[in-house]
DNA sequence: CTGCCTTCATTACTCAGACAAATAAAGATG
DNA sequence: CATCTTTATTTGTCTGAGTAATGAAGGCAG
């Protein structure tokens, strides 16, 4: 028996990636092909078995990963039916998985100006909420993070980095939980859009200035203030990165 | 070999909760204790064997339950360490099924401050899009929702949906799929607790009005009026909320 | 013909036991 | 003392069997 090459298994690690188990990576292969439309809602995938031995792998690491597809939303299986892609209102869009598929695959166009729309909404808030909470250590980490992302730049991953601490800190001193895990999945998620973005050209404009507004207007307290400066930096963001994606990506009118 | 009861495996199906296979209710079971504080973060689970047999399923069971906890980041799992909590700010609160575990233990005080905080941010925005966006259709559909819910009281299971379709169709209305899956969630978790309320005090106040001035707005067109009716809106469902329940829940000091 | 009940076939679900791979920690080596 | 090697433990994967749920087809009364 010629047996199989499952012993050579080099999961796929492109490179800063978190590398992920059998069931990981089948799990986001199949989640990439529903969100990007190649499995439509409504539609049933293969049953198990032939799945499976279509994939090379067992039942147990399909099963696994179908598991966590069901966990986001993603799909639904019952027992003589099979496993059927769910509608995409009970997609959980904003699970930081799903979203890194969407992105993986097409920027969407649509959804990205949908995403940036709930940033517009919910970010000038929550710097808001920071400048009347924020403490001390918190100030301190915002501003040695805008000092690390004004030595290497956002072309440098470790600028990017500071661009995510920042970004963490200000919502950490917001106080609330729920506005840390939805904006920082999104930002995330956007945040990888912006290494394709570097890639096309060199960067647009510098970022730094609007970060500092925000940065002061949160250490001085002012509510307004940060409000608006984030809002502003929120816009410059989504014109960047609107600018930098070019085509109509017409492939799929959903 | 007397084998075990499982071929009488009735699973705990409380009422109209969605039954659950062994893996779901063993996810639900863990998750639980998790949220509420049982499980720490950083604290690691039983290894998949101990775990698996005291609590008397096969250990691919238990296995699938943690693939579902991992895809919603409450745990994390690794050869020879084991698996382990997530810190809270890997947890996907706004996972629809994290978000009912939680109001499931303890609606938390200041968790429910928060979410509320959260609402009062992003709901009055997306009213005021959906006046902007509004469909006749969509206007249709919440015109009939509101109907319902002015013939069946809230207190009726009737009555309840309606409230859910009425939102459902504003969110739709908003034509942001994000803003949907966020406050859809947040919408059923603390519909859920609505019904706790209504077993202690009858019903406070008649949410109809409220609703209705909503709706006339969007009806309109008039963005402003939409934004400021759904405030108050979910001002008044705030107080309701916290008014109803009593306890200081001071078991967990988080 | 219609509506309800039973049977049946299909599919996911669960189980059991074995082996493989990864890795943290202990031990050996320079 | 530092670095490499070994080892033990835990999750990860595979296989094959049997169970439970359920949509659909068929039977039976009205």
């Amino acid at each position: 028996m010629p047996s199989r090459a499952r012993t050579t298994t080099i999961i796929d690690t492109p490179e800063g990636r978190k590398l992920l188990r059998i069931h990981g990576t089948i799990a986001r292969d199949i989640g990439i092909r529903i969100v990007s439309g190649q499995f439509q809602p409504g539609e049933v995938l293969n049953g198990e078995v032939e799945a499976s031995d279509r994939l090379r792998v067992s039942r147990t690491a399909y099963r696994e990963a179908v598991r966590i597809l069901a966990a986001k939303g993603l799909v639904e299986s019952r027992p003589k039916t099979g496993t059927r892609v769910s509608p995409r209102a009970k997609w959980h869009l904003l699970d930081p998985d799903v979203l890194s598929w969407i992105f993986e695959f097409e920027p969407g166009d649509d959804l990205l100006a949908s995403l940036f729309e709930l940033r517009k909404i919910v970010e000038p808030e929550a710097a808001a909420l920071a400048a009347q909470r924020r403490t001390e250590a918190q100030v301190t980490a915002m501003a040695e993070a805008l000092a690390d992302m004004t030595e290497h730049t956002l072309a440098s991953p470790e600028g990017r980095a500071a661009d995510q601490h920042f970004h963490a800190a200000l919502l950490e001193a917001s106080g609330n939980p729920f506005l840390v895990t939805l904006t920082s999945g999104v930002g995330a998620a956007v945040a990888w859009t912006t290494i394709f973005k570097q890639r096309h050209m060199p960067l647009s404009r510098d970022p730094i200035p609007d970060h500092r507004r925000v940065f002061e207007a949160v250490a001085a307290g002012n509510a307004k203030a940060a409000h608006k400066a984030m809002a502003n930096l929120v816009d410059m963001a989504f014109l960047d990165t609107t600018r930098a994606l070019p085509g109509p990506a017409d492939r799929n009118a959903t």
